[in-house]
DNA sequence: CTGTTACCATACGGTAGCGTATGGTCTTTA
DNA sequence: TAAAGACCATACGCTACCGTATGGTAACAG
C-alpha cells in the first residue's frame, strides 16, 4: 500500500468513532477491525493507541459519562433560571436530543458491570439535579424525592418504550404531566 | 462417544434455555454451540430442530411476547378486581418479578428491529391495560391517557435505572407515587 | 424382523475478529 | 543531517462460532 500519511489519528479519534458506532449499532458493533476500516486505517494504528479492545471500551464509557453528566445539566442551567422552567427545558431536551447514545449505553449496561456502574453514577447525579429543582420549586424534601423519582424514571422509560405516538404529542403529554407534578406537590 | 440416549430434546427445550441465557447474559450470549454445551448435546441436535440461529431468536422473541403480554395482565386480573387495587398489584409485580428478561429483551430491541417490534406490541398492550384501569378508576379519557403514559414509562424506567435504593423503599415510593396519580381532577 | 423416521454425534470448511511481531515511513529533536 | 520517537501497514497464529454433510442409533410401524 502507498503510505500517503495525509492524516494521523489520536486515541480521541478512535473513541469518538466508537461512540458513534455505539450509538447507532450497539456495543457489539464497536470492534477494532471494522472501526479501523471506518477510519481508513488498519488495526496496527489501534494497538498503538490502546492496549486492547477493553481499553477502548473504558475510554468510551468515560467519555460518555462526562458528557452525559454535564452536557444535559449545563444545557438546562444555561437555558433558564427558574426551577420549573428548568424542568420544562429538561423534559424537552430528553425528547429532542433524547439519546440513541444514552439508550445504547443503557442497553450495554444491562450485562456489563463497568457500564452499569457508569450509568449508576450518571443516574444518581441527574436524579439529584431533578430532586433539587423540585425542592426549589417548593415541594417538601420527602415529596420532592419521590416525585423526582417518578419524573426521572419516566423520562428514562420514554427512551426505552416503543409507544407509537407522534413526537409532538409525546412532548406535549410529558410537559402536561410535568405541570401536574408541579401543581399538586 | 457412547450414545446413551437418555433424553431427547425438543425445540421448546432449546427455546427455554435460550430464554434463560438471554435473561442473565444478554442476547449476544445466546449462541448455538455454547447452548448445546449447556444442554449436554452438540449442535447436530440444534440444526435438526432449527434452520439457523435466527430461527431460534425468532422463537425466543415469540415466547417472550406471549408470556410478557398475558402473564402480567392475567396475574393482575386474577389477584384482585378493583381498578386501583389492580394498579397497586401491577406496581408491586414490576418490582418483585420485575424482569431481568424484560430488561434483556429491551436491550436487545435497542438495535434489532424484530425485537423492537415485539417490544412495541407488548408496550402497547400493557399501556392500554393501564389506561383502561385509570379510566375505570374514574379519570377522564384524556387524563387517563396521559397519566397512564407517565405511570407506564416510569415503571419501565425503574427497570433500567440503577438508582441505588433499598428495594423496600423503591416499592413504597412507587406505590405512593401511584396514589398521587390516582388522584382525581 | 425389517424398514422408516426422529434425533443426535462427528467432522469439515469457512468467516470474523483478537492480539502480536516486525518493519516501514513520517516527524521531531539533537 | 543523523538519531530517536511517533504512527501505521502487513502478515501471522489463534479462537469462537456458523452452517453443512454424513453417518449412526434409538424407537416405532408394518
Amino acid at each position: 500500500m502507498v503510505p500517503l500519511m495525509t492524516e494521523r489519528l489520536s486515541a480521541a479519534t478512535w473513541t469518538e468513532m466508537a461512540l458513534r458506532v455505539l450509538a447507532d449499532r450497539g456495543i457489539e458493533a464497536v470492534r477494532v477491525e471494522p472501526l479501523a476500516r471506518l477510519l481508513g486505517v488498519t488495526k496496527g494504528s489501534f494497538y498503538w493507541h490502546f492496549a486492547d479492545r477493553r481499553e477502548l471500551l473504558d475510554s468510551v464509557l468515560l467519555g460518555w459519562e462526562q458528557a452525559a453528566t454535564f452536557d444535559v445539566i449545563d444545557a438546562v442551567e444555561l437555558a433558564c433560571d427558574e426551577p420549573d422552567d428548568r424542568l420544562r427545558e429538561l423534559t424537552r431536551l430528553v425528547f429532542r436530543h433524547g439519546g440513541p447514545l444514552d439508550r445504547a449505553v443503557r442497553a450495554w449496561a444491562s450485562h456489563d458491570e463497568s457500564a452499569a456502574n457508569a450509568v449508576a453514577r450518571v443516574d444518581s447525579r441527574r436524579y439529584a439535579f431533578v430532586r433539587a429543582l423540585l425542592e426549589a420549586h417548593g415541594l417538601t424534601p420527602p415529596t420532592a424525592a419521590m416525585r423526582a423519582r417518578l419524573l426521572y424514571t419516566s423520562l428514562i422509560g420514554e427512551q426505552h418504550t416503543s409507544l407509537k405516538l407522534a413526537r409532538k404529542h409525546r412532548v406535549e403529554w410529558a410537559l402536561r404531566n410535568l405541570e401536574f407534578l408541579l401543581d399538586r406537590g
